[in-house]
DNA sequence: GTCTATAATCAGATAGAC
DNA sequence: GTCTATCTGATTATAGAC
C-alpha cells in the first residue's frame, strides 16, 4: 500500500526549492555587501533562519554557493538580453546590458567575487551552470560588438575580446561605490555618469558642428537635475 | 664612560630601515598577487625570512601593513607628479598619471585592497600617512582635472568627483588581469588598450569628415559569426 | 629586536540524534 | 532534511627566552 501520493512529494520539493530560493537571495546579498571573503557561512544560516549544516545539505561548500550565485545571475542576464528587441541598434543592446548591470549593481544584487585567487576559481570553472552562463553570455555579447563595430558605432581598433573584458569590468566597478558613498548623485545620475565614462570616455568629445550636419550616436545624454 | 659611539647607533637604525623596507617590499608584492584577505602575515614573515613575532615588532597589526603599503604607494605617486614637466597639458598629466598606475599594476607593484569592509577601513584612515597621501594626491590630480575642462580637453560636462574617481577605479581596473591572463596582448599594448578606453570610451570617435558621413548604428545587418 | 612556542579566535565543515 | 554540538584547520596576535 503506497503511503505517500504524489502531491505530498511534490510540497515537499516545493518547500526545498523555496528553502534553496532563500538561501541564494541571501548570498546575493551578502556577497554583493560584504564580498565573499568576508561573507560567512553563518550569517547566511542567520539571513535564512535555518542551521548552518542545513546549508551545506543544499551546497557542498562555500565556494559552490557563490558559483550558484554566479550562474543565477548569469542566466538572469541572459534572460534580459534575449527578451532585447531585436531591431535595436547593437550598440543599444550593449548599453542596455550595461545600464541593466549597474541597476542590479545598485540595487545591492550583483554579487561581487574576488578575480584573485584561491579555490574560488576552481569551484566556478567546475560549476556547469556557471559556465554554461558565461560562455552564452560573451557569446552574446561578442556577436554584439562585432556588429557594433561593423556599423561603426563602437570603435573598431579596439579588440573585440578587449572591448568584452571591459564590459564585464564595469560590471564591477568600484566607481559606483564610489559616487554613491559620496552621497552627492542619485541613482539615476550615477548610472548616466558611469555609462558616459564606460562608452564616450572622459576627454571631451568632438566639437558636434565642424559643419551642419550633427553627428548622430555621440550626442552626450545631459545630466539630469 | 659612553661605549655606544653614535655610528653604531646609526648602523642599527640603518638595519632596522632595511628590515622594514623588506617588509613593505614583500607586503606590496602580496598584496598585488593574492589581495588583503588571503594575504597571511606567515607568507609575509617567510618572504622577508624572518620570524612573525618580527612583523609585529614593526606594525602593530595586519592592517597597519596594508596602510603603511598604500601610504608608500601614495607617495611615489605624489613624487612621480612632482616631477612632471610643468609645462605639461593637464590632460596629458593625468595620462600620465594613469600609465604609471598601470605599469605599478602591470609590474605587481600596485597593493589592491578590498574596497569593501572590515576593519581596514579603520585602519587606513587612522594612518596619518595614508590619509595625507591620498589628500595631496587628490587635491593634485582636482587641480589638473578642473585645468583641463577649463581647457575643454577634458569632458566639462562630468563632474570633477566623478573623473576623479574613474581615475582612482582605473588604477585598479581587473581589465588589467583579464588581459594579462589572455595573454594574447604584451604589456605595452594592454596600457594603449586600457588608456584608449579610458580616456576614448568605447564608442568610435567622430569621424574627422563627419559631413558627408553615413549614419552610423542605423543599418541593422544582423550577420553573426 | 629576534626567535620559538603558544595562546586565542574564528570560520568552514561534519557527526549523530530526531 | 534539520537541528545541536563538535571537530579541524588556519590565522592573528602574544609570551618569554636569548
Amino acid at each position: 500500500m503506497r503511503t505517500i501520493p504524489a502531491v505530498k512529494v511534490s510540497f515537499k520539493a516545493q518547500a526545498l526549492q523555496a528553502r534553496e530560493d532563500a538561501i541564494m537571495h541571501a548570498v546575493n546579498h551578502l556577497l554583493a555587501d560584504k564580498g565573499f571573503d568576508c561573507m560567512t557561512v553563518d550569517e547566511v544560516a542567520a539571513q535564512v533562519g535555518i542551521a548552518k549544516a542545513s546549508v551545506y545539505k543544499h551546497f557542498p561548500s562555500k565556494e559552490d554557493l557563490a558559483a550558484a550565485a554566479m550562474a543565477q545571475i548569469l542566466r538572469r542576464a541572459q534572460a534580459y538580453m534575449e527578451a532585447l528587441p531585436v531591431n535595436l541598434p547593437a550598440l543599444e543592446k550593449l548599453r542596455s546590458v550595461v545600464r541593466w548591470a549597474i541597476e542590479r549593481k545598485l540595487s545591492g544584487e550583483m554579487p561581487s567575487l574576488p578575480g584573485q585567487n584561491c579555490r574560488l576559481r576552481a569551484a566556478l570553472v567546475a560549476n556547469p551552470g556557471y559556465m554554461n552562463g558565461l560562455l552564452a553570455v560573451s557569446e552574446q555579447l561578442g556577436q554584439w560588438i562585432a556588429i557594433a563595430q561593423a556599423q561603426g558605432s563602437l570603435n573598431p581598433q579596439l579588440p573585440a575580446t578587449a572591448v568584452l573584458f571591459t564590459l564585464y569590468a564595469r560590471a564591477c566597478d568600484p566607481v559606483l561605490e564610489f559616487l554613491k558613498a559620496g552621497g552627492n548623485y542619485s541613482d539615476a545620475e550615477i548610472m548616466d555618469l558611469v555609462l558616459s565614462t564606460c562608452f564616450d570616455g572622459l576627454n571631451a568629445r568632438a566639437e558636434p558642428a565642424p559643419c551642419s550636419a550633427p553627428a548622430p550616436g555621440s550626442s552626450p545624454s545631459p545630466s539630469p537635475g
